[in-house]
DNA sequence: CGGGTTTGACCTGCGC
DNA sequence: GCGCAGGTCAAACCCG
């Protein structure tokens, strides 16, 4: 069993870009240039990493990354790397950027206090110099962008061979698996590929006993990181002992399906808990649920509740819903698992938020595991980060925790009111990245049960790209990379897609990708 | 009567 | 091995 300790911050993107304390103590201090550290592992999830400065090392390195070792090494250490560099060279540049800025506006004041020729043209100097500078780093950021781009490029290409390789061993193994057409997010997911075919498009895919599969990686790439998950557990010979939510029964299910043939895998899941205030003694997400338990919790004078969904038959996911013992006030949902139906708009928004969460967990958790702490930062750097979403160490299952009850930031540009506090449809499509943002860890998160789902998803994609929208420059690189990060839409999903309301398969902007994830 | 809830029993994993 | 806690089952019950 994987009981490895990892705490992980979603970051709101435009707090990041504009504060970064390590880069701001270089750009007061230039000799430290020579000290700063080379990136030589990038670890997405470590937790002892130090913002770097733009500067020739770091291009060499993304040049580096960018040419070659895409190959021999895990495509996801590999994206991880970009994604980490565009990040860390961001943010350096950003704030250098914004320093120059402020010292430009310090030497003009100076020059009007103190009019001396020699400080003034030594100011000039200076001031020319930090022009020079920042033009540089504009250049850099240019490149880094290009460099992106290119990576990603190559990501595809690399993506494509590698789904070849597979399709040729899965046929090799199993004969009667039909090809499977694998997204970027699939090779995204750090686990070894799955012998098992989930092209869920292919027709001629009607056998009963790899239905389920196929429909449940069909909706999202949710699904198939945890089915990846099953693969990776059995081949790595880890925990052995069954994760899902149900292991206990989990074999009981499994009678309970004879017809079901797929193998019992034992697999991490990831779970996704939401802390949210409320009075009523569930949150609207949408989804229909039965209630099967009910248990007292140790240290929790609240009984724990047990719901399945019961939308479709054989929908795995289950959430937990109790009060916090410290605040009864706050309700906290857990969800575990991807639906294997479609979701009806409502239920969308949260089974995405929570299929993403737990695949960025899954995702990002094989390959950093040294450096993951069970009390660190995902992003130390994002200082509006604490307390959004965490991981759970302590959890038997890595855990997100969305902490929905506390906002850094009362100054909500896109703050509604809502006559019923009762209900808070996650309007989180597939943006989980974003719920550190303050909009979405409002103590009083709005429900908008009267906005229709287009108008909504709308306004959400208005929304994100406002949250992220600091800077312009860093906005479409960092959307790409991190909604690549998070998952790719599979652009094969076709009409079984039902959550993708206006995906544009193929393009790596933030909306598209997310909108195709579900719980699945 | 069908579907959902309640609740005690049962199973399983884990720590001591 | 034992006890505890988490999770699930399933019969009884409730409700529309």
């Amino acid at each position: 069993m994987d009981k490895q300790g990892r705490e992980l911050l979603f970051f709101h993107s435009g707090d990041f870009l504009r504060q970064n304390p390590g880069v701001s103590d270089h750009s007061n201090d230039r000799s430290s240039d020579h000290t700063r550290p080379i990136i030589k592992e990038v670890d997405f999830f470590s937790t002892d990493r130090t913002i770097e400065l733009p500067g020739t090392d770091q291009e060499k390195k993304i040049t580096t990354i960018g040419s070659s070792s895409l190959v021999g090494s895990s495509i996801n250490e590999v994206f991880h790397t970009c994604v980490y560099l565009l990040l860390t060279q961001f943010n350096a540049l950003q704030t250098g950027l914004n320093l120059l800025t402020s010292s430009s506006g310090i030497s003009i004041i100076a020059n009007i206090k103190n009019p001396d020729n020699n400080e003034l043209s030594g100011l000039q100097g200076e001031l020319e110099r930090l022009h020079d500078e920042n033009k540089k780093l504009r250049s850099l950021l240019d490149q880094i962008t290009k460099n992106y781009k290119d990576l990603q490029a190559q990501l595809i290409m690399a993506t494509q061979k590698q789904t070849q390789g597979n399709r040729m061993e899965q046929k090799g193994e199993l004969n009667d698996t039909p090809g499977s057409i694998m997204s970027a997010q699939h090779l995204m997911d750090p686990r070894p590929r799955p012998s098992v075919a989930l092209d869920v498009n292919d027709p001629s895919v009607s056998d009963d006993k790899t239905q389920e599969v196929l429909v449940s990686s069909t909706n999202t790439a949710g699904t198939t990181s945890q089915m990846l998950g099953k693969r990776a557990s059995v081949e790595d010979g880890l925990d052995q002992t069954s994760q899902s939510w149900g292991s206990p029964k989990s074999p009981k299910l499994e009678h309970e399906k004879p017809d079901e043939q797929v193998p019992e895998v034992p697999f991490r899941k990831a779970r996704v808990s939401v802390r949210a205030r409320s009075d009523a003694p569930l949150i609207s997400d949408g989804c229909q649920w039965r209630k099967y338990g009910q248990k007292m919790a140790k240290g929790n004078p609240c009984p724990r509740a047990y719901y399945r969904c019961t939308m479709a038959v054989g929908c795995p996911v289950r959430k937990q819903v109790q009060r916090c013992a410290e605040d009864k006030t706050i309700l906290i949902t857990t969800y575990e698992g991807n639906h294997n139906h479609p979701l009806p708009p409502a239920a969308t928004a949260m089974a995405s938020t929570t299929s993403a969460a737990a695949a960025m967990l899954l995702s990002g958790s094989t390959t950093s595991k040294e450096g993951l702490s069970s009390s660190s930062s995902f992003y130390p750097s994002f200082p509006y980060a604490s307390t959004m979403a965490t991981l759970s160490a302590s959890a038997p299952f890595p855990t997100i925790t969305l902490d929905l009850t506390q906002g850094p930031n009362t100054t909500m540009p896109f703050h509604r009111t809502s006559p019923s506090p009762a209900t808070f449809p996650l309007p989180l499509h597939g943006f989980p990245q974003l719920l550190g943002h303050p909009m979405y860890a409002s103590p009083k998160l709005p429900a908008i049960p009267s906005v229709q789902l287009g108008q909504r998803h709308a306004s959400m994609v208005e929304t994100v790209t406002a949250a992220i929208a600091s800077d312009p420059n860093f906005t479409a690189a960092l959307a790409a990379a991190i909604s690549t990060f998070m998952g790719t839409p599979r652009s094969s999903d076709g009409a079984n897609n039902l959550n993708a309301p206006s995906g544009i398969p193929g393009s790596p902007q933030l909306p598209q990708s997310c909108t195709t994830f579900s719980t699945n």
